[in-house]
DNA sequence: CTTTGTTATATATCAAGTTATGGTCTTTGG
DNA sequence: CCAAAGACCATAACTTGATATATAACAAAG
């Protein structure tokens, strides 16, 4: 079975990133998902980004976050309705809205700290230890990592 | 402005990964719209797919790209009916549907590998120069480099 | 003060991936 | 030889990114 994305090279560098991106946070969601914490491992990066750099408005949040203005507003929403992000009208310009964690947000950033992400950073770590070489070569020996044990069951072992 | 997916390492490397990829193809894309070329950037690793393989079920189609299976059949749909691809049964198995290229979807990959893949591919080679060390850092050095000077710019100074 | 332009956010729509599920067709075991 | 299991594909619903556009608030100029 060729894999047409690593064959194409330099061409489809974007297409293979996304790809293996979207596999290490499939993955590291059933790392969650086992832990028992009910959000999307993606929105981590928005909490994350609360706790480290405080109360913060939309548009910030989207340039600290990388990604446009829109998705932060839908996840802000999203999380919001679960009680963990709150948002109130900043004082001195009406137009901003300022978003900042709740205590049930500070809580669960608290316990995954303690609980989840070092886990995580482990199971990755592993996964990149003693890489070296051209960008693609490392994709590649990433991608044959992934396959040969997923990102989940490295997390498992850890805890072991 | 901190970017906090980097200064989150190892933890976000999904996240990051997917908006890296994002960001070439999005960029990328930029390239294909100044040639005049109609279709989306993520559907040509499916075109090349056939183009290298030659005549396949959709479900080979999948594994060879590393992507789901629904995806694929969302992709044929399209390009069918932009005409660059055709389905028909199997002959020994009615449930396989295989995908080939129609004339006119190889006359456009003959194009593209004229006109506009050698472009992307020394755009992104040459992103991708000179890089070394940790996975993290070459990720690091690629950010920095897109953020001076976006792929469509390196690919068309690459025409000059 | 009003008008005009800019900035911040929200909303709508699109794109392309995912998982879950169901319908055919094929294969296999009793 | 037929019924159950499995394989292949399509469809639906969801996720999460994008862009385009609308609305509302602020700023500056006449």
């Amino acid at each position: 079975m060729e894999d047409v994305l690593r064959s194409l090279g330099f061409l489809c560098l974007g297409s293979r990133l996304k790809r293996i991106g979207e596999q290490l946070q499939a993955d590291t969601q059933r790392v969650l998902d086992r832990l028992d914490v009910r959000i999307q491992s993606s929105q981590y990066p928005l909490l994350a980004a609360l706790d480290r750099l405080g109360p913060q408005p939309v548009g910030e949040l989207a340039r600290s976050l990388g990604i446009a203005q829109p998705g932060v507003t839908r996840s802000v929403s999203l999380l919001a309705e679960l009680g963990l992000v709150e948002v109130s009208p900043s004082n001195d310009d009406q137009r901003r809205r300022i978003v900042s964690l709740t205590a049930s947000g500070q809580h669960l950033i608290k316990a995954a700290k303690r609980d989840v992400w070092p886990r995580i950073e482990n199971a990755v770590a592993e996964l990149c230890v003693d890489l070296s070489g051209p960008l693609l070569d490392q994709l590649g020996v990433v991608e044959d990592r992934l396959a040969a044990v997923p990102l989940d069951r490295r997390a498992e072992k850890a805890l072991a």
